[in-house]
RNA sequence: GGGCGAUUGGUGUAGUCUGGAUAUCAUAUCGGCCUUCUAAGCCGAUGACAUGGGUUCGAAUCCUGUAUCGCCCA
């Protein structure tokens, strides 16, 4: 309620004037009232009683008593405990939730708009994409949508493994598939095949160190071959995309390799500014206050003893890329919590070598695991990761059993669009809906219950709004020019919610926690549920009623739409 | 050894940045509500801040010690 806040504010300032107390010393005690039956905005006095020598339930009175009438038509206020609260009237609560109803953004507010560029998804090639990928893809999407929609320019940058090493014996083994039609090559077993080869073959181990050397120099015949099978990875990865609903297409690509030809630079101006050492054959780079096992230096490298660069000198050249070429001042990593250090490391170096300054802001969003019910890491019984693709596959599918069970009237191919829509959601809000930085247990039955708070509740609660608009036959765009007048309680809570809207889309983006929204979600949806029950929106006879009622379902639907497609989330008119 | 993160009802979680009243929500359990817009719902009951110290008028929240779990340290 921070628009009750910043309307009390003005007026509560000279009270507290007459009463002699600095801004200092009140301005940060006025928050959120922690019950609701007390109100909804609260100011203890218990520290003011030091200054003014009163008790805190005299203050509160006092400020209360000055503040009644000149409130009255925002807030009632009331004093208690030493708590001076204000409960929003509904007068006020009609014209706020009003504003928001003909306000196409509902209510959120662009404010200096930035460059913000997102890291995030990064699968490697000639690999299937697994589990391992969902969080960093869905997560690092849905902040995408929210920036966006909050009004930045926002880059999302997917740095694929296509570069390395590895490639040689790839390359090589990609060459023995000749008879294989390239849309059949089989990923799943790729990498694993190439590998065993490498290791049991002296001759295949030979050529691909050589097929490395010929990739390095740029060999065309071997960049040809390299392409291809890149090509052939992003056929899967944009199939998984597309799938998954994300962003992410091959506009956003910023594989290792176009990084390349940076590397040597990185290594020139580091060595300019004197922060390149040698060490054992390598150079490396000791970022002050990192130390090893055994108390020393511990090194960032830069160029192997074999002449090969590591993930920080492709992240280094990076960031001389976005601040160089593409004018980003936000940079966010949506990496696994495991390599918090290496970023932490590769930030400071980048700093200390003046490629970005402290204007830029380079933020690690670090996640937790996706586990089994084992509480390890999510795998299939052979050990192996789950392929996603599948593992969607079988969400669809789930999610078709159970609308098949509870709705068997709808035709066939709507079923399988919002089967579509609940199993893909299933599985992101999941993601979704809980701290980022915390392991989550992948459960079927619980993200695709329609009880809880889960993909298909939400997307329940917008179904039957729409069921409501199709049985009148009426259109829910209709009501975006309507007054909303709020009566009672079910539909003052209601559109308490609803003006939250902005403050949600902020704390999620002030937090990098895209959970924010979607706690904020499902607290709207359970607040229309009551309305719902509580208050019938076509069996009333007062047309003006009806009218703003049908408004309120109309702005409930537009927000819980709005903020699911945030979460990269679709919202079924029927299910 | 050092570093990072986690620890809240039986279970899963929000709140921790920025201290405020009786700690959020879900699930499970128990009770109630369909001849009215989707009962896939609603209403009610039960039940939790890992632990010791400190700061404060006031601590889940800040500081500090400990424990347990996870991850990282060429």
């Amino acid at each position: 309620m921070r628009n009750l806040r910043s309307e009390i504010i003005p007026i509560l300032s000279k009270t507290m004037m007459n009463l002699g107390i600095e801004e200092n010393d009140w301005l940060s005690l006025i928050g959120n009232a922690t019950d609701s039956s007390h109100g909804d905005i609260a100011l203890p006095c218990h520290s003011l009683s030091r200054i003014l020598r009163k008790s805190p339930n005299i203050i509160a009175d006092d400020i209360s008593s000055d503040l009644t009438d000149k409130l009255s038509n925002v807030a009632t206020t009331t004093s208690i405990n030493g708590f001076v609260n204000f409960k929003a009237t509904n007068f006020w609560l009609s014209n706020q939730v009003s504003k928001i109803n003909f306000d196409s953004k509902l209510g959120v507010k662009i404010e200096n708009k930035k460059t913000i560029i997102i890291d995030y998804s990064s699968p490697n090639v000639a690999k299937r994409m697994h589990v391992g990928h969902l969080r960093s893809t869905v997560i690092g999407d849905a902040l995408a949508r929210i920036l966006t929609y909050k009004g930045h320019r926002v880059i999302g940058e997917n740095h694929i493994g296509d570069w390395g090493t590895p490639f040689g014996m790839l390359i090589e083994h990609f060459l023995e598939c000749e008879d294989v039609e390239v849309k059949d090559i089989d990923l799943k077993n790729f990498y694993k095949d190439a590998r065993y080869k490498f290791d049991n073959s002296k001759d295949f181990a030979i050529r691909s160190r050589e097929r490395v050397v010929k990739l390095q120099s740029k060999e065309p015949e071997t960049i040809v071959l390299w392409k291809e099978l890149v090509d052939i990875s992003l056929l899967h990865f944009n199939e998984v995309y597309r799938m998954l609903d994300v962003l992410l297409n091959d506009d956003n690509l910023a594989g290792e390799s176009i990084y390349e030809d940076l590397l040597p630079e990185v290594v020139d101006r580091l060595s300019n500014q004197d922060m390149i050492e040698e060490s054992d054959g390598a150079l490396v780079v000791f970022p002050e206050g990192w130390l090893n096992r055994e108390k020393e230096p511990l090194p960032l490298i830069i160029r192997k003893g074999d002449g090969g660069y590591n993930y920080a000198t492709s992240d280094l050249a990076c960031i001389i890329n976005r601040v160089e070429n593409i004018g980003g001042t936000e940079f966010l990593y949506v990496v696994g919590a495991e390599q918090s250090q290496h970023f932490d490391m590769v930030f400071q170096v980048a700093r200390q070598a003046n490629f970005m300054d402290d204007s830029i802001k380079s933020v690690h969003i670090p996640f937790g695991l996706v586990v089994g019910s084992d509480g390890k890491k999510l795998a299939s019984r052979d050990g192996e990761a789950i392929s996603l693709k599948e593992l969607l596959e079988e969400s669809i599918v789930r999610a078709n059993k159970s609308i098949l069970e509870k709705n068997p009237d709808i035709s066939e191919s709507e079923r399988a669009e919002i089967s579509r829509m609940i199993g893909i959601g299933s599985v992101k809000y999941a993601d979704l809906s809980v701290d980022r930085n915390k392991n989550y247990v992948f459960d079927w039955d619980k993200m695709l219950s329609f009880e809880g708070n889960t993909a298909p509740y939400l997307q329940y609660a917008h179904a039957r709004i729409c069921s409501i608009f199709r049985k009148a036959s009426i259109q829910r765009e209709d009501f975006t020019n309507n007054e909303i007048s709020i009566m009672n309680d079910n539909e003052s809570s209601l559109s308490k919610t609803l003006i939250g809207f902005s403050a949600a889309i902020d704390e999620s983006i002030n937090n990098y926690a895209p959970h924010r929204l979607a706690v904020y979600l499902h607290k709207l949806a359970q607040d229309f549920a009551s309305f719902y029950e509580n208050c019938p929106v076509l069996v009333i006879d007062d047309k003006s009623t009806m009218n703003s009622r049908l408004a309120l379902c109309s702005l409930t639907a537009r927000t819980l739409s709005t903020g699911l497609n945030l979460l990269g989330i679709d919202s079924p008119e029927r299910m």
